[in-house]
DNA sequence: GACATATAGTTAGTTATGCAACTAATATAA
DNA sequence: TTATATTAGTTGCATAACTAACTATATGTC
């Protein structure tokens, strides 16, 4: 995977963490096109297990911008599809550590490609240049609102 | 209100075209501590009422980007909450032109009081060449995916 | 050790989203 | 003018979002 192809598709978990998008539907349409059953929102949760396996249902609810009710219930359905399971921590078993199944694991190579692919659809004719003020202005806007009082 | 502070304001409604937001949230928060008991999907089809009043669901769904289904069930609740009526159009039958109410006409000031002051937050620190910049590439970045096969 | 407080996760209730299949009305074409 | 296709809107089904209230475990203080 080229570097650059790559820093492309960060910016969809940036919109995304802003918004339901052009780019999250289609992003939807290109995973059932490719035979994949797991939702885009299931795919964010994935999406970070396959960084680091094994966070808890707090951890991926920060990374994923959701709050503790929709990450339980996002968990449910990946569990009820066999792409995770949830393991209570010993060192302090009120904490659920959300580990990837075998099913999961196989996943991650042609959800990237659909993601990238998606995301070269989507960034047609913008430049690196724009792509970054972007970001980072999407995730300032973000802290503006987070820093302070809410979480 | 300063054109300055409008035109920030615009930028919510390509933020929320593509996703539902910190910002989304943050403006839902103040409506609630305003008393105001609408949420900000039916704010933003209030929205575009205030702005021409009497459109057909069709044409509402297109500038809210909802499919049929989703803007038939927003003015469902619309409708329950005396906010809006369904006039059946007498040139076809088939299309159901939608009106404010009295009950809605006087939301339109407080509301949009409450999303500049949104914005505001949430554009603190950040420049009006940087708000273009980022309202151009999310237009494009849709223009991209709906312009050929989706919709 | 006992009681209050904080933390991680779950559940109930409401709203919203998307897709697909449907109805009713209108437009087109033979 | 009748049959066919298109269009506007609705409904059923599944997933997902947020809030608020809840359970269970852990921490802190007296």
């Amino acid at each position: 995977m080229s570097n650059n192809q790559f820093k492309r598709g960060e910016l969809y978990s940036v919109i995304n963490g802003m918004a339901t998008t052009a780019v999250a539907r289609r992003l939807q349409k290109n995973f059932r096109k490719a035979g994949l059953d797991i939702t885009i929102e299931q795919w964010s949760v994935l999406y970070h297990l396959w960084k680091e396996d094994g966070l808890s249902q707090l951890e991926l609810g920060i990374r994923t911008f959701r709050d503790k009710a929709s990450t339980t219930r996002l968990i449910d359905n990946l569990e009820k599809q066999e792409l995770v399971i949830r393991v209570a921590s010993k060192e302090d078993r009120r904490i659920n550590l959300v580990y990837l199944t075998d099913i999961a694991k196989p996943l991650q190579q042609i959800t990237y490609e659909l993601a990238n692919q998606t995301m070269n659809e989507a960034l047609l004719n913008i430049t690196k240049e724009e792509i970054e003020v972007v970001k980072n202005v999407l995730q300032r806007v973000y802290d503006n609102l987070t820093s302070k009082d809410l979480i």
